[in-house]
DNA sequence: GGCGGCCTTGACGCAACTCTGACGCCCCGG
DNA sequence: CCGGGGCGTCAGAGTTGCGTCAAGGCCGCC
């Protein structure tokens, strides 16, 4: 869950902000002063920070150069001057975003949004999905195979079957289905093809390829990987 | 130097902008259709992108999704819609940031200034910019690679290749990806493309090149970079 | 206007991969 | 005991994909 710090004086605002975010599902921390705002934010590393840049006992400018100095957490700065010089200044200090009062609270969702999206981690889906077994180790992320220290070369097809079994662990996965997944929709009776391919993923990876140990054979049904 | 894309079919506030943007050292590219931006986009891969969303082509949302499809590059927001709903539109397609117009110039690249910051890579101090191998050295900052002492020319389009692969060092990178990420959104078949380059690259950086032991083909899938 | 560098495109030989058929084995049921 | 279905293995044939080279076109620079 998402994690808002709100910073704001106004008790009307900042409840109308938590009402919002609450209802949103975000999980929403509130300060009501910049030296409240900063231990909170280091308590609670929230993902993104709603900052009202009049507060009572400090610059906001300050309260955003104390996050920045050692956290990169998106900071959306609210404030009722439209004064062209603040804008520069708060953004120029960190600030990724700058609404002026009174704000639709439509508008700031929204904005919200955006700043919590481009903080996410790069890469799409990419992270490192590692299977290992006593013998071998897959890494589904690089499409690499490693056993006893040695990367494993595999074909396109090899490759793409292994990864539907080692995705289905401990699963059965029926011929049909292998079939389909592999080679396409309009395959499902060539268990011949399953033969050869299961053949050659055991010669290269199993210990003794003709008593498979991860790669299992269910007669008349499929097959199974376990680690 | 940061390269920044304007797109705006009102000639005066492109010429605003151009002025502006190159008297403080951006390097400019403007496009007056949604068409236009698409291809430069892709051609120049510019830091950050400035899009009116009133233009005579195509709709300012479908530019966003056109740029979103593959690129997570900043997307500044200019128009003179002032609805809420509009705003909201606009980000959640992917936008960064939203200026309605008449806007202030010393707002707006503030603004260009806080997307720019916070796109560039996370670690606040310099790591990954080096990548050694036994052979050569690629400097991702520099945009240089050395080998044995001396600078090897790249030319753009072989640097660009280069790069990808190096920032997945270790990982499969497909055939797909690479024609994507180098040559646009547009391409993704042409792989002879990619069987010259990455003999060109070969050339210039292996002690073998036919025999490469850093830029491994994975016939059918892709290829890797190994250090 | 000529020149050089860079990107594109096509052709060709070769290696690798996929597909296919044949054969033998094992298990199970008749 | 015999027969059949499903599976594993092997090797050959056909196709695909890769590396390489060279020619042509485009663009910027001199």
């Amino acid at each position: 869950m998402t994690r808002v710090l709100v910073i704001d004086d106004e008790p009307q605002i900042v409840r109308a902000l938590v009402i919002n975010l609450k209802a949103r599902k975000y999980e929403v921390d509130a300060a009501h002063d910049g030296a409240t705002a900063l231990r909170l934010a280091a308590a609670r590393h929230p993902d993104v920070v709603v900052l009202d840049l009049g507060l009572p006992d400090m610059d906001g400018v300050e309260v955003i150069k104390g996050l920045r100095g050692w956290t990169r957490v998106p900071i959306l700065v609210l404030s009722a001057r439209h004064s062209s010089d603040e804008k520069v200044e708060a953004l120029d200090a960190g600030a990724d975003d700058y609404v002026t009062k009174p704000f639709g609270m439509d508008e700031l969702l929204a904005r919200l949004r955006a700043a919590v999206r481009r903080a996410e981690p790069a890469g799409g889906e990419e992270e490192d999905v590692l299977v290992e077994t006593a013998e071998f180790t897959v890494d589904l992320a690089a499409k690499k195979v490693n056993r006893g220290g040695r990367d494993v070369r595999l074909t396109p097809t090899e490759w793409h079957l292994l990864e539907v079994l080692v995705r289905n662990t401990g699963r059965l996965v029926g011929q049909r289905q292998l079939l389909q997944e592999v080679w396409g929709p309009s395959y499902g009776t060539e268990t011949n093809y399953l033969r050869v391919y299961m053949a050659q993923l055991r010669r290269k990876l199993e210990a003794d390829p003709s008593h498979p140990k991860h790669f299992i054979t269910e007669p008349g049904m499929g097959y199974r990987f376990e680690r």
